[in-house]
DNA sequence: GCCGATTTGTCCGTATGTATC
DNA sequence: CGATACATACGGACAAATCGG
């Protein structure tokens, strides 16, 4: 993990925020002040003040400083938000998770695959169908392609398992960007197959591209959740001012 | 607009990467390149390189160079992203909108309110209903709420033309920050109403609660879309290096 | 309204560390 | 190994916005 001196004020502020040390619409002590209580330089400061700007805890106003403008919301459904894994959203969610691969086969992307996926076609995948549970409900059904050039020997143990932690840990992939769309579509015989829709007709479906620290997209997954478990946020920022 | 010199290198790479003068999956020119190009300081060059990672166009790979990761996605329904009125969506995705204005009045915030839309309880608030179209179809439907004493003088002239547009330009109010919450939910007796589900029984909703560049909250807005014409956009980013 | 102090915003030059080739 | 490229950090300068006297 990062031992970054900007890194260690980030989460020092962070945490200050997120357990009210300083109160909701409270300013922050100043760029100077900090300064001198981590005794870096400025930029250093402002550095993990950027940050916090982009996940939406503080609010820097030019002339008069920095607000906290971090309030916890409450948590009932299955959030989802950053770049993490399944397993890690269930737990941050607190909930058991579980999965079951219902499909595991290679193919060879075609034009129209390419289309959808932003694979080249003609290029080796692995594709996956995969069930996941939450407390022992299923809930959310994933559609997975990877690169099979870059993600080699994977196989259902480990698909039912955690893929990240096979692709990070075995191999040494590092992830580092993720493009997703959102959409709601109309479920499908597979979701009505293996999920309790209730009298939902739709699904909350989100797709993504993920590029490991090379630039080389290795994933394209199309993830399917049922609408009551699920919760997407986003903290956009009209071109922060903050740093350098 | 900003005049800085970073937003200058911000858009004329964001302009050659969009067409295509640097190729997908190429590299951009190094940094100390860059630097003799721009006539400027390496920090500089950096922070215009993090504004483009944020946006999901580059990526910078540490002692190899940074690469351009951006593909154009086609445009079929009607993509929301950064923080956008209705009307600047509209003009991006060539769609004629039009919006109608079915309840404007007054309350005061309980308790209740407060834990939904984040004003506190007292706060004396306009609400507003609005319908929004796209090329004649009804398929958006707004709840909003606007803190009076942030946004005084609203008239239902006002929302049923740009509320931004009055915010900005006649108030001179500056929208800084936006938490977004996205969720799928069902139709209710007034989406019905309004909008011609077809067989569809949930929206897509976004709840968004909007701060200006004091750090007050002024708005809280829950955004109803019929499935069909909605898709949402975002770029995740496993924290980024760049800058400073 | 003016002036000076404070605070954030932009930009520069430099030094050092680390990863890649 | 050295050269190149990005990452972190420092210190300083000046501009722009805000606030108090």
């Amino acid at each position: 993990m990062p031992k970054a001196k900007y890194d260690h004020i980030y989460r020092d502020l962070k945490e200050k925020i997120e357990t009210e040390y300083y109160a909701y619409q409270e300013m922050l002590p100043s760029e100077h002040a900090l300064v001198s209580a981590y005794d870096c330089s400025r930029n250093t400061v402002r550095r993990a003040l950027a940050e916090l700007t982009s996940d939406g805890y503080v609010q820097p106003m030019h002339g008069k400083g920095v607000r906290n403008i971090f309030q916890p919301i409450e948590q009932t459904s299955f959030t989802v938000g950053g770049i993490e894994t399944f397993k890690e959203s269930a737990e941050r969610n607190h909930r058991q998770a579980h999965t079951e691969v219902i499909l595991f086969t290679e193919l060879t992307a075609d034009g129209k695959i390419e289309k959808k996926t932003g694979f080249r076609a003609g290029s080796k995948l692995y594709y996956l169908q995969r069930l996941r549970s939450l407390d022992g409900r299923p809930l959310i059904l994933d559609h997975n392609y990877f690169l099979k050039e870059r993600v080699r020997g994977l196989t259902p143990q480990i698909a039912s398992q955690s893929v990240y932690d096979y692709l990070e840990g075995e191999l040494g992939i590092t992830i580092a960007t993720s493009k997703r769309t959102l959409t709601v579509e109309r479920v499908t015989q597979i979701d009505e197959k293996y999920i309790d829709m209730k009298d939902y007709n739709c699904m909350a479906v989100i797709t993504s591209q993920t590029f490991d620290d090379n630039g080389i997209q290795f994933e394209f997954t199309q993830s399917r959740h049922r609408p009551d478990y699920f919760r997407f946020q986003d903290v956009a920022t009209r071109r922060s001012p903050l740093y350098p």
